[in-house]
RNA sequence: CGGGGCGUAGCGCAGUCUGGUUUAGCGCACCUGCUUUGGGAGCAGGGGGUCGAAGGUUCGAAUCCUUUCGCCCCGACCA
């Protein structure tokens, strides 16, 4: 048992903090609602960064950057997107010693921006698609921040695109949407339910927003990603324009889809357990640590450690990174040692130690179970590979299991209620209401529709609501 | 923005009601040494704070008064 961690049971909310203090992955900074991504929470995030973009550039985008500063007025022109967005601006008034005429908004998200450029860059048909993503930081000014989840500055990547028709432009939306739940699947982790979001919780200024709904390990719902499809709107707020094939000028239609350093904040909450973090060994900043261990220093540093040393580059090699590390506090106790690998999270722990010297064996010790067993010398190599990839599967099932054991269905409110406060967790339910509805059934219950997920697309029901008919079935759920 | 709480060592706290006997204390962490060492050791020694800030009352203030700044929790709000 960690001593400098809360039990999940008694305090969740105190054990996530306890949880990423522990790892060090990042501190309170002096700006209220503002962090620092320590070094090991940024490597988590670099990790994840490499996966999305490879996932981008194979689909066919391309990086650019564009301002932090945005005129005020750019966010004015989309009517639902100011008023979505105005609350939480930060704005700049002063410079250069100055009051400026117009003030700028540090961007909430860069719509508007792209949206003015595009209309400079496109002109025809053959300028279509465009396909540009930028990796950022954003400001939405929060009045109750919680570190990864909500912090009034974070760090994500936005793709913003444009298209000739509205089939390639939803395809767009799909397509990324579906990018996302691949990337979350299989590099995090975290077993998502990718859908459409009801119109209640859609992004202001979309036609139709699609999210990735993970389960945390309260069983709250965490929205890990999101693509939108913009229809014309910013289209024709910013004049995006170009002339088709037959020569008559159109509107194009556009699409914009982000994931945030709130992903690590799923991580943490999805697979870690009292001792603290645990990570998927693929996002992993250190994937494997070797520990020399014996009471006696000259053993230690000049037999064992070098034996350490030399697994560790096979080791690195054979993964292809840099992500093996070898343990030399040796002013450290074995116990201290293991701990501080524990709450890192270091999904696989190998220990070198006389006894093992001696049997020829290396023994292994699995962050996600703590099982240990013995591994002949020879096998080493091949069995950390398989390790790795057992435990990468096994956070997964894990999480999936604990998600479908927490979904349940309800086909009346009573029911819906009677879920939502006694058991929790993901409620599927037939749903047709309006955003008034949503409202209500959160005021009344805390639940919040989540998706209507892709999966179950052509289900259709009676609304336990409404009680109307061709309700979509829709998963409920409280939310971060 | 409404309700509640809190600012004393890196972290967590006691001391504040009943000002002076505290050169401001305790636990953890940190430093040194010895013994330990395969899931968080023990002993000994040691460094570090001027009590959020400003002003006031007093012979004397961490303790009383005023102002101010900041933080946390609950609620409202919120991609």
């Amino acid at each position: 048992m960690a001593r400098n961690i809360t039990p999940r049971s008694e305090n969740y909310s105190q054990w996530y903090l306890d949880v990423i203090k522990a790892a060090e992955l990042a501190d309170y900074a002096p700006v209220r609602g503002c962090m620092v991504i320590r070094p090991t929470g940024y490597s988590i995030w670099e990790n994840i960064q490499a996966k999305l973009d490879l996932e981008f550039k194979k689909t066919g985008h391309v990086n650019a950057y564009f301002p932090l500063l945005i005129p005020n007025s750019f966010l004015q022109k989309e009517a639902e997107h100011v008023e979505g967005f105005a609350p939480e601006c930060a704005m700049v008034t002063h410079a250069g010693g100055e009051e400026l005429e117009e003030p700028f908004a540090v961007r909430p998200t860069s719509e508007t921006v792209i949206g003015h450029m595009y209309s400079k860059w496109i002109q025809s048909w053959r300028d279509l698609p465009v396909l540009i993503n930028q990796w950022c930081n954003v400001m939405r000014w929060e009045k109750r921040p919680r570190l990864f989840l909500r912090t009034s500055e974070f760090l994500w990547q936005e793709g913003h695109t444009a298209h000739a028709t509205e089939a390639e432009a939803r395809e767009e939306t799909l397509k990324m949407l579906n990018v996302y739940r691949k990337v979350f699947e299989n590099e995090l982790a975290l077993p998502v339910i990718a859908g459409e979001k009801t119109a209640g919780e859609r992004f202001p200024g979309a036609v139709d927003t699609y999210t990735c709904e993970a389960m945390m390990s309260d069983t709250k719902a965490l929205q890990a990603g999101t693509s939108h499809f913009l229809g014309q709107n910013f289209a024709k707020a910013f004049e995006i324009q170009f002339q088709n094939k037959s020569g008559e000028l159109e509107y194009c239609y556009t699409t914009s889809w982000g994931v945030s350093t709130r992903s690590i904040g799923a991580v943490i909450m999805t697979h870690s357990d009292d001792d603290g973090l645990i990570l998927p060994p693929r996002i992993a900043p250190v994937k494997v640590v070797i520990l020399p261990i014996s009471r006696d220093e000259n053993t230690a540093e000049n037999i064992l450690l070098p034996k350490a040393k030399e697994l560790a580059e096979k080791l690195n090699a054979a993964l292809g990174g840099l992500c093996v590390k070898v343990d030399t506090e040796f002013h450290m106790r074995p116990g201290d040692r293991f701990f501080s690998h524990i709450q890192k999270g270091v999904p696989l722990r190998l220990e070198l130690g006389e006894k093992d010297l001696q049997a020829g064996t290396v023994r292994f010790v699995r962050r996600d179970t703590g099982e240990k067993f013995d591994v002949n010398n020879a096998n080493v190599i091949p069995e950390v590979t398989k390790t790795l990839d057992d435990i990468q599967a096994n956070l997964f099932t894990r999480a999936k299991n604990f998600r479908d054991a927490n979904t349940h269905d309800a086909e009346t409110y009573d029911e819906f209620k009677q879920i939502i406060s006694e058991k929790g967790g993901f409620v599927r339910a037939y749903f047709a209401g309006t955003p008034d509805d949503e409202v209500r059934i959160r005021e009344e219950t805390g639940a919040t529709p989540r998706c209507i997920p892709e999966s179950d697309a052509g289900k259709t029901g009676k609304c336990f609501l409404t009680g109307n008919n061709n309700a979509r079935l829709t998963i409920f759920a409280k939310a971060y």
